[in-house]
DNA sequence: AGCAAATGATATCTATGCTTACCATTTGCT
DNA sequence: AGCAAATGGTAAGCATAGATATCATTTGCT
């Protein structure tokens, strides 16, 4: 067996494959993210007042690189950061107006681009693909 | 459908677990390396005199991100980069002896961990998912 | 031969992605 | 109340990952 043919490394093309297509097409529909910063921007918007560490198990993350996520986000004026009354060493996250604009208006380009990933694959071949990938993360 | 459940977002996940059981399941066996660090070393091996950018088109990589990948591998002392005669902007590489003995000892282990990858499929779900895998980055 | 275009490689910059260590604060137990 | 353990967050370090710019050399065309 070939090691370009094993799981690990097909896997690794998918993701490059999906990174590719979700910065083209957002961009290509003017806007200026990584795909961590909307699942991000996506997981805060269901949970307003999450502290870092609860978004970042939502969306599997470790809580040091999403320190940065979440700092770039706020450079961008999309999320607010407030010292949590309750507990002081936590962080309550939410979207500012601008954020939810932007998210608004990002979901239906990121639900269009899905496709796109898996562009090689059949309408039939692509649902079962996620079902198998849904499974093989244990969701 | 939730964010969580697309497409790119499983095969982030997908990526996360198999780095994860590839560092774990090598280390456990003695080696320190990387997925892509033993991609290249398997590239190099089976293509003796290939420069970094054809080394690079061979694993699906970016000709940038390459040279960081061979010169840790090169520290390792398990390849040679040597100034091609052919072509003066050229480094052809090669397996040093310790290089292919380590690559040697290490094909069975990559190769037993490829499933554990995917271990929440059965093994019939597992051959259906990589074919479909295969297929999505065209290959 | 001469020169523009292509190519191999590196450098720089930005952003993940993960590990370990550390600091501040809170919790849980006695 | 007192204190160890747990928890939220940041810092530092290493390794991808890709875009862009630059440099050296080679190729292709005339």
């Amino acid at each position: 067996m070939d090691s370009l043919d094993m799981a690990g490394h097909l896997i690794r093309r998918l993701h490059q494959q999906s990174t590719l297509v979700f910065v083209q097409r957002t961009q290509e529909a003017g806007f200026d993210l990584t795909p961590i910063q909307f699942a991000a921007l996506d997981a805060i918007s269901n949970q307003p007042g999450a502290d870092q560490a609860t978004v970042a198990e939502m969306i599997a993350y470790d809580r040091a690189t999403i320190g940065g996520v979440i700092e770039r986000l706020e450079q961008k004026g999309w999320v607010r950061r407030v010292v949590s009354e309750r507990d002081r060493r936590a962080r309550e996250l939410s979207l500012t107006p601008e954020g939810q604009r932007i998210l608004k208006a990002l979901v239906p380009v990121v639900r269009g681009l899905q496709d796109d990933i898996l562009l090689s694959l059949s309408e039939t071949d692509r649902a079962r693909f996620l079902k198998l990938a849904r499974q093989a993360v244990g969701q």
